[in-house]
DNA sequence: ACCGCGATAGCCT
DNA sequence: GGCTATCGCGGTA
């Protein structure tokens, strides 16, 4: 299991750190994990597609404000959830989306609760589009506001630890799905492994 | 494979 | 009241 200390470092750099680390998930006496394989970075300070850009602290957004190592899940579109690590210091607004992930084990239980079938009933598509966006992989491994605040260090429920896993090229990438956020929207924040299948978008 | 569009509710002004 | 760090569907190829 990755410490606290390991989250203290700047979001831009967590993102590629985090990139080939594993996600664990403990749920009903399951391990689950999956390979972290996308990510982007939001920055308060200087990122218009940050939720706290300029400073800005509602009740919703204030866990991107903490200490790195914790969890920050929202709700989106009225349908979906976003899992983010935080990173960095107390009171800078810094964090980690978590895109996509490409599950190592216990395909029959994320599928089930992905798709409600096992894994060997799932169609081409529905295998490949299983983990492969940030909402999908909240679906598939269960992750909603009730992770909200959780501390990854502590190795409860949602952790991230590390294996000889190497990863060989690190694309950099416009984020998705921020059109208004002017000059942000430019931004090199997404980084994802060069040639994973669970990429969300090339 | 790619495109367009509707769903849906929490959050904030 | 007007958004939104998305997804899945149905249409077209």
């Amino acid at each position: 299991m990755l410490e606290k200390s390991y989250y203290l470092k700047g979001a831009k750099e967590l993102s590629k750190d985090l990139l080939g680390k594993i996600l664990v998930r403990k749920i009903d006496g399951k391990i689950l994990k999956a390979r972290i394989v996308e990510t982007e970075c939001y920055i308060g300070n200087i990122d218009k597609a940050c939720h706290a850009y300029g400073g800005k602290i509602t009740e919703r957004i204030k866990p991107l404000y903490n200490e790195g190592g914790i969890a920050y899940v929202y709700f989106i579109y009225g349908l979906y959830h976003c899992f983010n690590i935080i990173s960095g210091i107390e009171g800078e607004a810094e964090g980690v989306l978590i895109r996509a992930v490409e599950p190592i084990n216990e395909l029959d239980f994320i599928s089930n609760l992905r798709y409600k079938k096992e894994y060997h009933k799932l169609t081409n598509y529905q295998k490949k589009n299983i983990t492969n966006g940030p909402s999908k992989l909240c679906m598939a491994y269960d992750i909603s506001k009730k992770e909200n605040w959780l501390k990854l260090y502590e190795g409860n429920f949602i952790y991230i630890e590390e294996d000889e896993f190497i990863v060989n090229k690190i694309v950099e990438a416009k984020r998705i799905g921020i059109d208004y956020a002017e000059e942000a929207k430019d931004f090199l924040w997404r980084f994802y492994i060069e040639g994973n299948n669970y990429v969300s978008m090339k």
